[in-house]
DNA sequence: AAATTAACATACAGGCTGTATGTATGCCAA
DNA sequence: TTGGCATACATACAGCCTGTATGTTAATTT
């Protein structure tokens, strides 16, 4: 028993409705607690030591409950890190679609999304889960499915408004290798690569494909 | 003692200098051949079953010999991974030399070097050794410094030669993320995707990238 | 031929995963 | 309110895996 917890000491009087002390938590408060504990330990230490090196008991202790807890809530291990995973792909996609200003035309609402994809991209850890551990635990395919899948429709729905290719090539076939070229770019960023110029590459990289002519200059500083 | 192995039932006579039956190898076939025979299973293993679902006690089964063996060869578990990635990096890095036809111009040298890229990656289970676990069990930084290596550094120098961008893209940053789209069109196709698609819709990218005028027509038929 | 080293095989000490089982508490119906 | 049931855990255990230490045989060196 590693986590002392302030145990309530043996409850004095029932008389006050108002439980102050032992904190007769519900059901459904207890669960939620505990989940959100064991999926913020597990991520912080899928993050630090990856998947194969994350013990466990390592997950349980950090997140002050036993192995029981943790196999009550969750199938295995995998299931855990699914669990991680689907949170993460979760937050990304609304930080990606807060971002996202409506009403714009397609080829400035595909940049748009660009620069939203990279910069969700930028919260730690999130690569390492996503595109690195996530593919080899799961597969690529759920891992597709599960984030991916959204931000490579967007871009295949991008890239078909901006009219790519004309014909010429499947837009269906280019978008995911498109893709793999955006998490490349998180990926060069996140382990220290140029920002500045990673993220330029990408942004041209896209309006190479899409036929997008390049902006004035740069961002700051318009030419008069 | 899994393996029998025929033991030589107590060699009668030391007269004959012609060593038939008890082979005395030396001891670099011996190692070269045990070396090879774990190399071998490993591979097969990791393929099917990925990196951390397969043993060590697996590994040795299968090929032929005891844990004894494997950890006096390789340091540890994630050793052997190392060498047999090692391997497979050196193999297709062989395969793309091979198809690669010396003294072409620039642009056909990249796409030439683009479908040798696609074509070596076909490979059953390559692209889940190198593109899938590698990145996950060794580290991004390590399988890079692998094989992507290779392949980013022809396209480095493959789009400098094209001229690509014309000085308004870095190349250094751009190289990954096109080796990145690559690594994903040989993922999917490997997955099932339409191989012809895909491989097209990559090879318009980086014409698309480069500069290149699009091809007469399908391989075959040429307009008249 | 003796000594040394390489190439294994065997045995063992921890640690981890998943499951079975026990317990206390919230919840619901009578 | 109270008895029964389900939920939310904690504890204990069996099996497997990894890495290391130690023993044994065969090749190589001296």
């Amino acid at each position: 028993m590693p986590r002392s917890k302030a145990k309530p000491p043996l409850r004095a009087r029932p008389a006050k409705p108002e439980p102050v002390k032992p904190a007769p938590r519900s059901n459904r408060d207890r669960t939620d607690a505990t989940r959100l504990a064991l999926l913020d330990a597990a991520r912080e230490l899928f993050v630090r030591k990856g998947y194969g090196d994350t013990s466990t008991p390592e997950v349980c202790v950090a997140a002050g409950i036993t192995r029981g807890a943790l196999y009550h809530h969750f199938v295995d291990k995998r299931d855990l890190f699914r669990q991680v995973l689907l949170r993460e792909a979760q937050a990304a996609h609304a930080q990606i679609e807060a971002a996202s200003p409506p009403g714009l035309d397609a080829p400035s609402a595909l940049l748009a999304g660009s620069e939203a994809y990279l910069d969700a991209m930028r919260v730690a850890g999130r690569t390492r889960l996503l595109l690195l551990e996530g593919p080899a635990v799961l597969g690529l395919k759920e891992v597709l499915a599960l984030d991916e899948a959204h931000a490579a429709a967007s871009l295949r729905q991008g890239l078909r408004a901006c009219a790519v290719g004309a014909g010429s090539v499947s837009i269906a076939a280019l978008a995911p290798l498109l893709a793999a070229a955006f998490d490349r770019a998180a990926l060069e960023i996140d382990a220290g690569a140029d920002a500045q110029a990673t993220r330029a590459a990408m942004l041209w990289l896209v309006r190479s494909v899409a036929g997008i002519a390049a902006p004035a200059a740069k961002p700051a500083r318009r030419k008069h």
